[in-house]
DNA sequence: GTCAATCTTGACGATGATGTCAAAGATAGA
DNA sequence: TCTATCTTTGACATCATCGTCAAGATTGAC
């Protein structure tokens, strides 16, 4: 029997066709538009230029590739989180931070949000929900010792628990932001935080 | 010709069959547990004992049933807020508004979390967002009317400004409910919170 | 009593997403 | 060169949801 004739350019096949780091870096803007829930197979396909087919040989599953572009997203964030809590006194360092992290999630067209919070609320797997619990707490961490190493005057409550409290402003700014509030109104809730925070009354 | 033998239970028909304030109410429970996305017709058909066709006859689609029963939470909640927000000094009026929204957000088993924030993130359609926005403009003025008629020191900054602040870190407290943070660790924040914002410092 | 209005019910078709698979092609190593 | 192994591709079956509709049934107005 003859075999079909491949009228189209034929495909080299038998190793892997595209690069992982780039269809990573790819499904990471796919996700962080359209939110993990929302993200379908054919939205990576499409993006990425990889067949569905080829996407589920390769990694099994939507899930799969999440963790790795989320895996990826999260050690950009905290590298550059880590940049804006080094220098300065506390004020600065969380004025800094926070125009970081509301710059992230402003930025596209629209908005893209903060996709480690849609993502905790898509309340997707345990591991999913594992892994932003590790951002989270890298965070609250890596804020922590900003405030405690930060020069100046010793703020009277604990610098852990400040950590908290300022993670759980910055999940909030997120949320305001999916709720409507363009990048000035956050800079501005910001703000009154920061000095409310580090005690300007 | 002969009509079909109705062999089950006739249901009368003609007029509506079920309570709508009934209906709004399990259908409120539904959108709460599931979200507005992931909540479907089936489901609300399910827990209502209303079949798919008469919420489609009645109601149109699911969006307008989830705006019946957005509203009627919105009027429970503010009414709550208002309530807890009406006594004592500021820090008094905070800690029993926060209490209030964090066990609201906690019960459930599993917990079902904070409605309007899920809802924020679900990003549907405009008339949602509106609601969403509607829900948290009004918060923010009870917030901001309760900080400045507290008894007391005033504090140095803005009421309003303080109250954006607050309605902020209440979304944020409900996004780390989602990230898997009990009720015990909120009521914390919550507590580190009002703390520092009446100037514990 | 008759009839128009309207609710209920079950079924239908369309759509979109998922996961699997066999066929075909190409590589790398023996 | 040959072969085992891997990738790609397109197709397929399945499933869930949606929105619509005709037929049946009952009420309330006239």
């Amino acid at each position: 029997m003859m075999s079909k004739i491949d009228w189209r350019r034929a495909q080299t096949a038998g190793v892997r066709q595209f690069d992982e780091q780039e269809l990573v870096a790819t499904a990471l803007d796919v996700f962080w538009r359209k939110g993990l829930h929302d993200a379908t197979m054919q939205d990576l396909a499409d993006a990425t230029g990889v067949q569905r087919g080829s996407l589920y040989n390769a990694y099994g599953d939507k899930e799969a590739i999440f963790l790795r572009a989320f895996d990826q997203y999260v050690a950009q964030f905290l590298e550059a989180a880590g940049d804006a809590l080094a220098r300065g006194d506390a004020a600065t360092r969380l004025q800094k931070f926070f125009d970081l992290i509301i710059v992230n999630m402003t930025s596209g067209s629209p908005p893209r949000g903060c996709l480690t919070t849609r993502t905790a609320l898509d309340a997707a797997s345990t591991a999913v929900q594992k892994r932003v619990q590790g951002l989270l707490g890298r965070l609250e961490q890596l804020i922590g010792k900003a405030l405690s190493s930060a020069p100046g005057e010793r703020p009277a409550i604990d610098a852990n628990r400040l950590a908290r409290v300022v993670v759980t402003f910055t999940r909030g700014l997120a949320v305001m932001e999916r709720a409507g509030y363009g990048r000035k109104q956050l800079k501005e809730a910001a703000g009154t935080f920061v000095d409310v925070l580090v005690g300007a009354a």
